[in-house]
Order: structure tokens, then C-alpha cells, then sequence
DNA sequence: CTCATTTTGTTCTCACGTTCACAAACTCCT
DNA sequence: AGGAGTTTGTGAACGTGAGAACAAAATGAG
């Protein structure tokens, strides 16, 4: 009765896009390359601090973690920016991916939900160093309306239509209990945030134009469950069954 | 140095699994399948508790949020454990998908590194409930060696073999600060642990037959910045230029 | 200047994942 | 009992992604 409209939650899939084609035409990066290309941002951080000016597909791929091959492919979308012979400049590959991802300047963010989770987002310094700006934490719990977490108050969550439209916030961060998340996208769209980054274990329906990215973390622990059980039926629980693979 | 060997630092996909095709043959579940079970186990406790005794893969699938044809499809790899006419019986089907899954029972979960996300981690609801038990808090800082987190006391990193042997944990979570990931991660491999989930933002590179999953946060918000800076050239910061879009 | 060497950018092929469409199978009504 | 109506399970078409392999371009030696 809440939700919006539209079907097309889209967990971790990106948004239909649409028209996008159409307009710079030559210009579309596949889905799992954009994935990439903040591991790639990483790397050559990493290597600049180093003081690593050069470097090959080869080198970057290792710190990366992927193959050689599938980087080269992947850097061709953003356009020609290696050397033949050479290989990239690390700060001029740097710059381009970042420009290409839409990090060189600051992207405002609200986090809404300041549990244990929330305080951790709040203070996760990763944020802050990748072009993100946290400008407001809200809860909806009047208890926490005033503290200070790392460095901001938490406001009611009834400030948010005035903070999105003040600070010019784009993109929104759900860590509330699965119960409210719901209801707190819906808030978030009608007030004009077009992207979600949801930590809530629930599926959200948002319209169209609006993404939506889910991190789960009991999911994740399923998924490594799976494979781990596979390997070989070791329930855990008791400890010896474990020696009887390797050892003996 | 310290790395062990092999490469293949498998970001977010599995490891190459290999001969498991030999063993069972026919029985292989796709990794897209794998990552989507924990999303229908989710969406089929949600309506247990709502009472609901049988769904069509229609309302299933509305409710995991995917298309109903992809819902079939993955359950046709576990079996057929519906029925044509009528639907699934959810109690069944949750089962089905909990045991394939290999949560039928509790998997010992350790977490290394108990900052702000630590904390989180440790008093994340969902785990319990999802057939993880956390055993044991982990931490390189005497300062908060015997402190209670989350009705468990946390103990120096060096009691990880002691913990892993006789906890027989399979699992490790990773939280702590990128420098220190790896070093934990080869710690946890020469223990015994083989599946690990790393919120650190630093690309492990592990053992064959050690899985590892990432969430990084950071990726998230980025790969969202991606999408939001395609969608009209709205800075963020100036606050103003966020009408520009539509109007003149 | 020419040639060998290095490393990028790109093409081609294959595998995987998604979606459609439909036959098989079950229920319910007459 | 028979037929109409549902809903599952799956075969086939389609699109996307991964990896191998190679041509194009740059450097450096002779």
C-alpha cells in the first residue's frame, strides 16, 4: 500500500538504464566493468602512495586481482589512455577511472538508521578518502536525537526532505532494522534521492530511475556456507571431523 | 612474502572448485543460483511467519524480487519440489533450500578485528538466525583483550589456532584495517579456516580451495556514484545545479 | 634508418546467465 | 469421468561476460 509503483526491484542488477543508449551512443560500460573500476581506483591509490608512476595491464591486474586480459578490456571502455610498450601512467589512470566513476568531486551522503551498523558507516573512514561526504545521520528513535557521532548529530528522521533538499543528497544509505526499510526508501525517493545503498535485509521496490544496491551480510555467510559444504561434510560443530581431511 | 602461493584472488567470484564436477556430476548448482538461495530461504521464512502454508513461483518471486521464469529455473536445480497446479509448500521448499544450502545446522563463525564494524558484526541479529554462531571475538589490541562485546569477551588474535581447533570454525570473518587483512587472512588459512568473508578493502589472494568473498562498502557507494553521475550531471555539492536537468 | 622487443587495444570464440515459451502434470468443476 | 484452468519444470533463443590470441604502436639498440 506504501511502496511506490513499479516492479523491477532490482537487488543487485542495476536500473533498466533506458535512453542512456541513445544519447552518447559508443559511450555504455558493461555493468561488471563499472564493478571493477573502483578495485582498479584502489590499486593505483595504492601504488601512487608507493610512488609507483608506471605501470603495466600486467602489474595493475595482479594488485587487483584479476586477469590481465579482462583489464585491458576493461580499461578500453574508458578510451585509450595506456602507452603501447609502456604501459599506463598511474596518477593519469587514476584521474580518468575517477572521472569515469563520477569521483572527483564530493557526492553528499545521508545515512538513516544509526544502530551499531550505522555508527560503524558513520565512522567508516573509507568513505571520506573516495569522494563521499556524510553531511547528516538520522534515526528515527527520539533517544539518539543530539548525539555526536563521529562528529555529526543524529537528526530526526523527519528532517529528511530538509537535508536532501539543503545539501543536494543523491545518494542515501539504509541501515534500519528490515522492518523500516521499506518506508524509509519510500521517504528517501520522494524526497528526491535516486540512489540507495541498502544494508537492510529486505528486498526494496523503488520506480524506476531509482537504484538500488543490497549488502547482506547473512548471505554472504550463506554463500561461503554453501562451498563449505561442499568441500567436505563438516558440521562445525564438532571440532575433530575436521583433521580428517588432511592429516590421519 | 608472507602471501601464500597461488593466484586467482577471486574478489567475488569462487574459487575454481574443480574436481567437485567429478564427484557429484549433475548436481552442480550455478554460482548466480547460489547467491539467489539465501534471498529465497529469506523471502520463504518471511511468509512462515505470516502464516502463509503454500506460494506460486510467481508470488515467491515478486516477493525475492526476481523474475518468476528465474525463480523456476533455480529451483529446478534442486529438484522439483513443487507442484504443478498448485504451487510450493513453503515450510517444504524453505527446508529444501536451507539443506542444499548447508544451514540446516549452526556454522562457528570467528570475527578478526573488533573496531566500529567489529561491533556491528558481533551484534548483527541476522547471523543467529540464519544458522551462524559467532564463537569468538578476535583482536590484535591488548586495550580491548576481555571486554564484553555482544555477551562475548574479546581475546588477543594470537588465540585464533586455539579457537579454530577446538571450535572446528570453518568461517572468518575479516573487519579489520586493510594493512593488517592479509596477514590475518594467512593466519586463518594455516589454521584451517576456509571460507572467509573480508570487509577489509584490500584484495586477499589465499590458497586454492579457501573461498573469499568481499564486501567493501566503499565499491558500493561508487559503483551507485557511476549510475547517479549518468543520470544528469548533478554535482552534488552546489546544490542549486540539481534542477538544471530538466528545465531550459 | 631498420629491426627486435615490449605492451596495449581489439577481435574472436566460448561459456554462462537470463528470458521466453510451452509441454507435462495437477486441481477443480460439471 | 472428462475437460477447463493453473502452475511447474525445462528446452531453446538470446544477450552478456571471460579469456585467448593477435595486430598495432611505441621504445631502444645497432
Amino acid at each position: 500500500m506504501n511502496a511506490p509503483t513499479s516492479a523491477e526491484g532490482g537487488p543487485i542488477e542495476s536500473t533498466p538504464v533506458g535512453d542512456v543508449t541513445a544519447r552518447v551512443a559508443g559511450r555504455e560500460i558493461p555493468e561488471a566493468t563499472v564493478a571493477r573500476l573502483p578495485v582498479y581506483l584502489r590499486a593505483l591509490h595504492a601504488m601512487l602512495e608507493h610512488g609507483t608512476v608506471t605501470c603495466s595491464s600486467e602489474e595493475l591486474a595482479v594488485a587487483a586481482g584479476v586477469n590481465s586480459a579482462k583489464l585491458r578490456k576493461d580499461l578500453s571502455y574508458l578510451g585509450s589512455y595506456g602507452t603501447r610498450g609502456v604501459g599506463y601512467d598511474v596518477d593519469y589512470l587514476r584521474y580518468q577511472i575517477a572521472r569515469e566513476i563520477g569521483v572527483t568531486q564530493d557526492w553528499a551522503v545521508i545515512i538513516v538508521g544509526i544502530g551499531n551498523l550505522g555508527h560503524a558507516l558513520a565512522n567508516y573512514s573509507g568513505f571520506r578518502t573516495r569522494g563521499f561526504r556524510v553531511v547528516a545521520l538520522l534515526d528515527a528513535d527520539p533517544a539518539l536525537h543530539g548525539r555526536q557521532v563521529a562528529g555529526l548529530p543524529v537528526r530526526p528522521f523527519d528532517d529528511l526532505e530538509t537535508v536532501v533538499r539543503d545539501s543536494g543528497v543523491a545518494i542515501g544509505v539504509i541501515a534500519t532494522p528490515a522492518l523500516a526499510a521499506q518506508d524509509v526508501a519510500d521517504r528517501m525517493v520522494a524526497a528526491g534521492v535516486t540512489s540507495i545503498l541498502n544494508f537492510a535485509p529486505s528486498v526494496l521496490s523503488v520506480p524506476a530511475g531509482v537504484d538500488v544496491r543490497k549488502v547482506d551480510l547473512s548471505i554472504e555467510l550463506q554463500i561461503l556456507a554453501y562451498h563449505e559444504q561442499r568441500k567436505g561434510p563438516q558440521p562445525a560443530d564438532d571440532a575433530a571431523s575436521r583433521l580428517a581431511g588432511e592429516a590421519s
